[in-house]
DNA sequence: GATCTGACTTGCGTATGCTGAAGTCAGCGC
DNA sequence: GCGCTGACTTCAGCATACGCAAGTCAGATC
């Protein structure tokens, strides 16, 4: 099985999943409204208050986010309260927990303040720490340099 | 334990490595130079084609990038050839490998054309492909809904 | 010492993102 | 039916980011 690096000019990233995946959550506000929503916040205002972004900046970011349908703006209703809208998680963006992760555990280790990391993620049942690994289908952990890179359907060779 | 989600607003968030990771690799074509840096890409040139950006625009990355300390800029010379720099990866650089890894799962699942991937990751001692997931120290695998957030000790309060 | 080449830099025009201040709008409580 | 409030929108104005085209520069080759 060919290692495609050894000869990188015989293919070409279009079809790249990784500046598919910029497109949508590139910016740095999409990601900290994520890592918001990953912490529960579903709510215009809270949002606004603690991602630290204007009004009008937030309103667009959300739009977008609907519309690529990371978040789902559903109506409800408190007592004695008008109808309103939530911004609730899809599946999809659920999913992007292992990169906010991932981004978290590097800005710990190689973006410290000296007060160390604000807050921790830990295993509900054990109370460990978590942190985003790479591991194979088979269940091997792998470290630094275990890795083939080998052409998959989409790959688009130059002749 | 307290879950800080249960009272979002008794804490800030400055001091989140989210975001201080955002603003070192929260561009595009930062996070684009990464993923052909994790695939061997060293030079210049070989920079500008294989990512898709302008001379002017890399030039200005590739220099953040090792004010960062994400790049080195390294002489070397090829015989018969005059000394050039090269860009390698530090070890901050290579540890990015889970955020892109996982940025690139995602778009796999989330952004895929209908060819499917073009390349896939996979294990050199098995084959089997890899993935970014979700470990505590213990061991265990994360599933969504598993996870505490719990105060770290830069976590700062609002009275 | 003229030429070539890789690695940039400079200049300009456009597009996007964000901020702050102010305005709008839809209901519900009164 | 008036005011209040949360959730936005509108309107400048500024800062960055990027692309394209052209220019520069250092050092090997000839």
């Amino acid at each position: 099985m060919e290692d495609l690096r050894d000869d990188r000019d015989s293919w070409t990233s279009e079809n790249c999943s990784v500046a598919r995946a910029m497109d949508i959550v590139g910016s740095r506000s999409t990601v900290l409204i994520m890592r918001e929503a990953l912490l529960g916040t579903r709510r215009f205002d809270d949002f606004v208050r603690r991602v630290g972004v204007g009004e009008p900046a937030m309103a667009a970011r959300l739009k977008e986010m609907v519309a690529a349908e990371l978040l789902e703006r559903i109506p409800y209703r408190e007592p004695g309260q008008r109808t309103r809208h939530e911004y609730q998680l899809t599946r999809k963006g659920r999913e992007l927990l292992p990169v906010i992760t991932a981004l978290r555990n590097w800005g710990d280790t190689w973006a410290a303040t000296d007060t160390g990391p604000s807050v921790v993620a830990t295993h509900h049942d054990c109370g460990e720490p978590i942190r985003a690994v790479l591991r194979c289908a088979a269940g091997h952990e792998i470290a630094d340099g275990d890795i083939d890179i080998i052409a998959g359907p989409g790959l688009v060779r130059r002749d």
